[in-house]
Order: C-alpha cells, then sequence, then structure tokens
DNA sequence: CATGAATGAGGTTTCATTCAT
DNA sequence: TATGAATGAAACCTCATTCAT
C-alpha cells in the first residue's frame, strides 16, 4: 500500500512520478503512447490512482509537453534577453542553448512529433484549449524576447522562431532512425548514416537564421 | 465475386484500385490509418485480397509513399537541370516548383508525417529496405542535380535537400491544424492563425537558401 | 471539514442528508443509481462518511423505499378505516387516494421498479430481511383494515393490496417512457402515446376492483 | 476451430447460438446482464466472432426480448381467433393459454423486467425503434383480434391486454423472489411464502377481466 | 485468385469500498 | 467522527490478420 498523499506537496511529488513513469514508457517505444496499465505499475501504483492525477491518458502527455515546451521557450527567451552582445553574438548562443536544450531533452521531440496526431485525437477540448493558450503565451513572450534584442519590426522574432522549430522538429524526424534500422548493415550506405542531429542541426539553424537576418538589412 | 486477375496488368490494376481506395479514406481523416476492412469495401474487394497483393496495412501506405516521394524528387531534379540559368534564378525555380508540388498534394505531407511512427513500427524488413533504398537512389540523384546545377562540393545538394524537406515537413506539422482547431473562436488569438502554409514554406525556404549559398561564397 | 454529529439527533439529520442527496440525484436518472460519491458531494460530506451511515450504496436506497411504503401503506390503512361508508364509496375512496398518492410521488415507483432487481443483489442478509420484515408487517396491517372494512375473508385483504399494487407497478412500467422516447417523432403512431398513468391507473384499478369484489358475491 | 458459417442457414444457427448462450447466462443470475466474453465462451466462439452477429450486447437481449414477445403475442392472438366459443370461454381459454406460455418462458417475464432499466439504456436509436415498431404492429393486432372476438369497440381490446399484461408483470416482480430469500428460514412468515406465481397470475387476470368486460355491459 | 467468417489481444475508464490520517 | 486517497475488478468494443471454403 502507498503512503497516501494528502498535503499538496505529496500530491505534486505522486503526479510527476506518474509523469516520469509515463515518459519513462514512452521512451521505450516513441511510437505508442504506453497504456495507463503500464504507467501505473511503472509508479508503483494503481490503475485507478492515476486517474485521480489525470482525467484522461492524453492528458498525461499533454501536461509532459507542456512542461518542455515552457522550459525551452524560457531558455529561448534567456538567451536573447543578454545585454551589450552583437547581433551576431546573439544568434550564435541562441542556436547553440537551443540545441543544448533539445539534444539533451531528446525525448521531448519525439513526443512532440507523436503529439501531432495525438493531442487533437483524445485530448478533451478544454484541456486541449488551455494547452494551446499556455504555449501561445510563452511563445508569444519569447518571440517578443528576439524581436527586442535583434531590433526586429513587430512579430518577426515569432516567425523566426517557428521556423526554426520547425526546421528542428523536421530534422528529427528525418533522422531519428530506429536503432534497428541504425544497426542494420544495409544502412550503412544511406545517406543519412553519417549525419549527427546535433552537428546537423546547427549547421541547418546558422544557414537559416544568417540568411533570414541578412535579409533584414 | 469479383473477376480474377491473372494477367500481371491485372494485377497491377488491382493493386492501383486498393492504393487509390487507401489514399482516398486516408484523405478523409489524416489522423490515422484507415481500416483494411474499409479499404477494401471502398475498393470493391474482400478484406482477403487486399492481403494477396500486400502484406501488411502499412505496405500499402508505404506504397503510396514511395510513389510520391519519386515524384518529388524527379520534379526536384527537373528544377536544377535547366541549362544557362543564373544561380539565383535555378534556385527561384526550385522554390516555386517545390512548394506547387506540395502544395497541390499536400497528403503527401500528412502520409510522411505519419509515415515518422509508421514506416518503422509494422513495415516487414524486406519491404522496408526495398522502401528506403529506392528513397535513397532518388534522393542521391536529385542532390547529385543540384551538386552540378549549383557547382556545388560533393554531397552538399544532398544536404540542402535535407534540411529543405526538413523545415517543409516541420511547418507543414505546425501548420496543418484540424478544422476543428482552426474553426474554434479560441483560435483566433493564437499566433498561428494568419499564417499560410504556401507563402509560409516560400519565404522560409527563401530565407533559408539564401543564407545556405551565402556561405559557400 | 463538516461539524462532528455526536448526539444522535444530529446523527439522524445527517442520516436524513443523506437519504435526501441520494433522492435528488436519483430523480436526476431514474435509470441507475446515482454514484456514491456524486451523493456525498450533494449532501456536503466526504464519501467514506457516507459508509459510516450506510453500509453499501444499496442500503440508502433500500432505507428510502422502506420509508415510502410505511407511508404508502399507512395511507392505504387510512382508506379503509372511515366509519359507515358503504363498501363502494370506500373502494373508490381507496382508488383515488391510491392513485393520488402514487401520481405526488412518481419517484416511489420508479425505485421501487429499479429495486427489484436492486435489494436483492447487494443488500447485506441482515439489513434486508429487517427491511422485508418492516414491509411484511405493514402489509399485514394494511391488508387486516381491508378485511375489516369490507368484511372480507381473512387475507382476502392482503391479496387484494398486491394486486393492485402489481397491477400499478406493471402499468407504470409499461407507460413511463423516457423522455426521449416520448418526444422522438417515431413515437406518435406507438400504441401508448395517448395513455396518461394516472387516468389508466384508476380506470385499471377500477375495474380489476370491479371484477374482485363481485366475485366475492 | 469453429466451423465456419458461409450459407445463411448456418449463419442462423450460429446467431441462435449466440442467442440461446446468452440466455443461459441470463438465467443464471437475473439482476444483469452477462458479459460478451462469457457469452462467447458458452456458446463456443471468440468475442469478436460475437460481434460479427450483434453490434452492441443489449442487441442481443433485444433480440431475444422481441423473438418472445412476437411468440406471446401470436399466441394470444390465437386465443382469440377460435370460432364460436362464448365470450367467457374464450377469456378462460385466454387465461389458461397465456399462463401457461409465461409460466413456461418464465424468463421472458425476467429479462422483460430487466430490459425497462435496459433497452433504453444502451440499445443504438435505430435498433430500439425497429424493435418498438416491431412490438408495436403486434401488439395493435393481437389487440384487434381481441376486439373482433369479444365485439369490443376499437381499440378496447388492446387496452385489456396491456392492463393484463402490466397486472402479470407486476405480479412476476412481486414474487419472482431469489432462492436465497425463499429458502431462507425467515421468509416462512411472509405474507408472500404461500404464493404461487401460476396459481396467483390466473386468479388475479380472472379477476381483473371479470370487473373489465362486466363493465362492458 | 477471391472471399469473408473467425480470431483474440489490447486498452480505457468507472466506481463501490477500504483504510490511513 | 470525518476525510478523501488508493484500490483494482470489471466490461466493452475494435481491427489487423489468418485461413477454411
Amino acid at each position: 500500500m502507498v503512503r497516501r498523499a494528502h498535503a499538496d506537496e505529496d500530491k505534486t511529488a505522486r503526479r510527476d512520478g506518474i509523469l516520469a513513469a509515463a515518459l519513462s514508457l514512452f521512451l521505450d517505444d516513441t511510437r505508442r503512447l504506453p497504456a495507463v496499465a503500464a504507467i501505473a505499475v511503472k509508479a508503483g501504483l494503481a490503475k485507478g490512482t492515476v486517474y485521480l492525477y489525470f482525467e484522461t491518458k492524453e492528458q498525461i502527455f499533454a501536461a509532459l509537453l507542456s512542461r518542455e515546451w515552457d522550459a525551452l521557450l524560457a531558455d529561448v527567451e534567456i538567451s536573447f534577453t543578454g545585454e551589450g552582445a552583437t547581433r551576431e553574438n546573439t544568434i550564435r548562443l541562441f542556436i547553440g542553448r537551443f540545441s543544448d536544450f533539445l539534444t539533451s531533452r531528446a525525448y521531448f521531440l519525439r513526443l512532440d512529433s507523436l503529439g501531432y496526431g495525438l493531442l487533437e485525437a483524445n485530448l478533451p477540448a478544454d484541456e486541449f484549449w488551455r494547452f494551446k493558450d499556455a504555449f501561445s503565451l510563452a511563445l508569444g513572450k519569447a518571440g517578443t524576447a528576439v524581436d527586442r534584442a535583434l531590433s526586429l519590426p513587430d512579430r518577426r522574432g515569432l516567425q523566426l522562431l517557428i521556423r526554426s522549430y520547425a526546421l528542428t522538429k523536421g530534422l528529427w524526424q528525418t533522422l531519428d532512425l530506429p536503432d534497428r534500422v541504425r544497426g542494420d548493415q544495409r544502412f550503412e550506405n544511406h545517406p543519412l548514416a553519417s549525419v549527427n542531429f546535433e552537428v546537423e542541426l546547427k549547421a541547418a539553424l546558422t544557414e537559416y537564421w544568417h540568411g533570414a537576418i541578412a535579409q533584414q538589412c
């Protein structure tokens, strides 16, 4: 029998435990959301208990995603809030932090990639919009920080961020091949065989921002 | 009972009928792959018959995707095979054709986006590699055409194409919101509300190639 | 935290509060018993508290039913305790009061109809027999009153009451169609469309007693 | 592996097998509908196979009920189609056949009693109305036969049948106590202890028809 | 070749009841 | 007494795939 979580902090801990269990199982197989039963077992709880903390399975992953988006965008904002750096250095800093963040939390991209056909599908409408709204807010804030740091016209920073993330996500999906594939001998001749995500991401983002900012001049 | 397909051309026709049915149903709801039963009915066949032509459901969609990839890359190759154009015009031509192709066959991006978590999943290994190999070949060929047209170092064209497609796919996934979302009043304030995919795609690609090619100099 | 009920009268009040909440929720949807959680909320208590007053959910509804049966049978007894009326008038009085009582407390019939598959099910044995015994007692008393009022042989009144109630309950179940059905256009042609419960009940009871008493002669 | 039912008659047989299994399990515990899994096992089939023959679980029981209603009402019609009998004899014949039918197929009353809160709940609307319509038709036909046989005004036969059935159903529910109760020692003093359904039903119906027809005069 | 009946694993959610606090 | 967190059984239905006909 599990210790009962009465205090708010205990509840938060329990919730976090469920999130951690869900994430861990998701990473074992990123092509589908794990079963609630499996999440419960992993979290050391009964199935019903999970439903005390989340209304649906999708809500668990939406919470995970939301948390990561907030962290990512906060991190982006930091990149663009430093004082006295040149435009070029600011961008270089951003690309570095952005790549590091995503490389160190690769599950985020996997989750987001799956989320495309997922949140929309089974998330209760209200929860969906709460999720969207939190995202919009953070995205808008980060965009504004970009505008200010680089003296860009209104909403241009937002555009740059959206395109950067699109590029990132697309690269990830192209390069995140399953181990079964990467390990296969037949993969050696494939054009993607020698490409590393982090290196590729930095290079591609650098190119993109180079073109995007140059055009401003 | 359907007329039996003995001759090879009859078999090909039947196979194509299944593909057409599958595609048509997929377009009705691009969030999930249609059921085999539905495909069979739409194709005017029995469920079992579908399995005479494809080993798994995923194979049907891999075949569709493969067909489209070939067409897309062939089209790309054409963009880069014209004679006597300036580098800038060639790139402009490419971006135009590329955007047009994808905008006119939007299902390709939807299918490919789903494919990410799909081909890896249930495709028999042999079929998977046949698919991958065909893709590599066409991609390599197109990349070479880019190298030649723009006088780029070996494999640089390949890189540019991969990154361009990553950007494209990422943008698509970001902007392809379900009608239920786009129609919702709460969407009006969202940063993505006013963004059009085709416009966005052209602008982003232009920026990217601008930066990528400028760096070459 | 609710004020604790130590005194007996406080406990009775709390118990009554639970009964009231249960009844109110049952009336919202008479096709199923409300959830204990809902009853608790409605009563302003925690789920666990409900179980301090009732052993099972069914017990709550058995208590409600028991209360109503007592009231009904007491009312029946009154109909048959008036002095100096003719046999015919006494019966007419009974039918009138009986119909009025049941029409004004329609939930009783609904509850009793559900009860059929309910009391048998999850009621603890002791509680079940307490319930049955109270019922037998009241029924026996009412039956005796009928015997006396109409000068009938022993236990004949009991029989008449049982049959009358059977007729009542059967009619109720036949005529208590859900709004969704009554509102449906397809219902217009149905033989039951134009039948009103109260009218039907009085007519049917009148016919039955007419036949039953006439045969006595 | 079960022999596959391709011919129509084989399919009907399979369907009947499912119905028989469902009924048999229902009789084991008449307070709830058996699980589909259990029905499948009993029928010697896989769960999925049951769903090839019925869309929902409720549909199985609706089919069962529908079949019985048709049989009952057809039987009623026969009672009232004989030639040259006196009114009294006709009624006596009806009551006898009606009681015999229901006594010999007691599960019908149990099923119908449960159906009250059942068909309405989970039966798909279309199926529900198909069921209702078949019932209305048969009921109307039987009612007309009564009118003709007894020279009653239009729709009076229908009324008599509805009331007779209401009485029957109510009696059944009052008297169909679970074995656990009938077997209990504490039941001996109960007013219902000595009542037999069949005897009671005949007596009550006789009284009712006596009163109902006498009033016509 | 074509059919379509049969399979059965797989996953979500509800809710009465218990019991630690 | 009161609470409400935790439990876990229970049940429906879908659908990719197989294989007897």
